[in-house]
DNA sequence: CGCCGCGGGTAGAGCGCTCTCCCGCGTCCC
DNA sequence: GGGACGCGGGAGAGCGCTCTACCCGCGGCG
């Protein structure tokens, strides 16, 4: 604050070389001699350097940053984004794609910047910060099917990669699940317990996930000749699971087996089924799907279809990077594999 | 990324005006003739016009940023970070951190870094990225109470606030909540109720909150005829609050009203005494810490003593904002009042 | 009538870095 | 022995912005 901070002129001065063969060492580019590199090291070391990355970006025209952008769908109202921020959060399978896609960008030294885009503004916002160079590219984690942020990007040509495929095809490269496969795991694992009465809470249908996880689970079914099965629709809350959970126990009382599209649901459900004195699994299997924490938290511990999302999260940072450093140049698209892992509940 | 974006020159070009008075119209400064102004706006328009961040940051030696760093206390292995943030952004506290300084900080368009300094590396990272001007202050909160970084960001001058009082007293602004007095309404409620014999599960003794509550809670009781009050040492963890309860419960089968250091323990113990028999609150009373998320959804939803998260990661950022500025030179602690939410458990 | 203030604009000097060009020198090959 | 070439280093031109001069014209005033 009250000294100015030291220069590569400074540097340059101290060590009694030029701006440029300063520049050079701590970039790493071209041969130094070994003697003037340790000279420059040290009067580095002495300075107390740190190369102004104001300065840096300017002429490289790189900001080494990218925004994580939470992206919710319609317009809500101005106030509402600390709310917003607030659920999001709330939910532990946020948690792990942070962790993923930290675990990524962490060892090239770049941090992302937290963005909300849940309002028109605030999507502009997220344009504008790109548009100026702040951050080199936008990794989108979307929480609505019908988010207009990626159409938005795509059309400003700027770097972007996405957390599940769009509703509607856009150039933009995102990376996704199977859900359709872990859909037919849930079937397979209830139906190979011995499940007769097989009943399903799914996610929000306007959620493109819901709808393929549903899918999966119905089909294989179907296959297997369970025609009806009967279906709730959650909201992938907690609260959403256990009045799910509360409705399907009324209206089909010899259910036997509940595959719930999330975690938090399933252990909402879980709940519900105890304190109806079901008991889990021996009454009543129940599998989740997520494997979050909520999977492992809940009593009995949740048998559920495994999401990467870790290893998805940071295949976004991987594919943005390549956008970003030119390697990639179409929209690619990784689908990757759900797993079932069998613990208690079912 | 094809063609250059455009710069003032061009806007100045397009518009008939100098670079300067382009700069004045998007900076709002000095007064420039209202026609030329509408002129120079329409020049932007057309030209899709976005300032370069890197080129003014140069200038102003301000980055309009700053970083949201989760720190940790000791050496975790280099593996450990995504763990790390995994376990951090679990805890729902934390989504309401974000929400408190995301609500401050966005009307100020000023977006948050999100760093995780963990291990000794990761701190110094933390302290490069601020030196090299890429952010011009931190927020910190640290999950440990011996954080070794509040001490390295307060030697090397640069300006942060942290959330809790650190355990060493450092030359930072913080905010806090007055957990002591937290405790005592914890205490009071139980007490209120007609508790007999109230037990205490409280967070890691290394924390200085947990110490606080404990105190408050125990105090209360004592000046009120409970000498002896059985307290289980949690984790702040849902599976620490199911371990504690049921410790407690097997060695005082006749509690009657429990105090949980925050709610997730709450909401385990509330889990442990439903599968005992006893109902929550007519034969045990639970008070929880926080009125986090999971406080709604506990069954029954849980009386809690609130902390005003929001407002205080909102005051952090205000705080940190002055510091910037030099509108606050000195270290500044800000202490915020807890307040009891009543709902079904006690 | 000269002078001064002032509104409204321009010119241009940097901010701290990267990177291209250039230069001097030693080496190698013909 | 001389020219081509590689290598290590320096000089200096920007990158796109802000901001301090400064300039010009006009009205008011002594």
């Amino acid at each position: 604050m009250s000294r100015q901070a030291p220069t590569l002129e400074d540097v340059a001065r101290e060590a009694g070389v030029s701006r440029a063969t300063v520049s050079r060492v701590v970039n790493g580019v071209r041969n130094v001699d070994p003697a003037i590199q340790e000279q420059v090291r040290r009067a580095i070391e002495r300075t107390g350097y740190a190369p102004n990355r104001a300065a840096r970006s300017l002429v490289t025209r790189r900001a080494e940053t990218v925004a994580l952008v939470v992206s919710g769908a319609g317009d809500s109202s101005d106030g509402a984004q600390a709310a917003f921020a607030a659920r999001v959060f709330a939910d532990p399978f946020f948690g792990r794609v942070v962790a993923g896609i930290v675990g990524f960008l962490r060892p090239r030294s770049v941090h992302p910047v937290l963005m909300f885009a849940e309002s028109a503004e605030a999507r502009q916002e997220v344009l504008t910060y790109l548009r100026q160079g702040r951050a080199d590219g936008a990794l989108v984690v979307s929480t609505h099917a019908d988010d207009p942020l990626p159409a938005l990007l795509a059309e400003a040509r700027l770097p972007a990669v996405l957390f599940a495929r769009p509703s509607r095809p856009v150039r933009l490269s995102y990376v996704d699940l199977a859900h359709r496969d872990g859909g037919r795991l849930a079937a397979e694992r209830l139906l190979d317990r011995g499940c007769r009465e097989p009943v399903t809470i799914s996610g929000p249908l306007a959620v493109a996930a819901s709808q393929e996880r549903l899918a999966g689970f119905r089909d294989t079914l179907a296959r297997r000749g369970h025609r009806h099965v009967p279906v709730a629709e959650g909201g992938f809350t907690l609260d959403s699971g256990i009045g799910s959970m509360t409705d399907l126990l009324a209206q089909h009382p010899d259910l036997d087996g509940v595959f719930a599209a999330n975690d938090l649901m399933a252990q909402g459900a879980c709940q519900v089924l105890r304190e109806h004195g079901r008991r889990v699994p021996d009454d009543v299997a129940v599998v989740g799907f997520d494997d979050s924490t909520a999977a492992l938290d809940c009593r009995p511990r949740l048998t559920t279809v495994r999401q990467p999302v870790e290893d998805m999260a940071a295949e976004m940072a991987r594919l943005l990077d390549d956008h970003i450093h030119g390697a990639r140049t179409r929209p690619t698209s990784v689908v990757f594999a759900p797993e079932l892992v069998v613990r208690e509940s079912a």
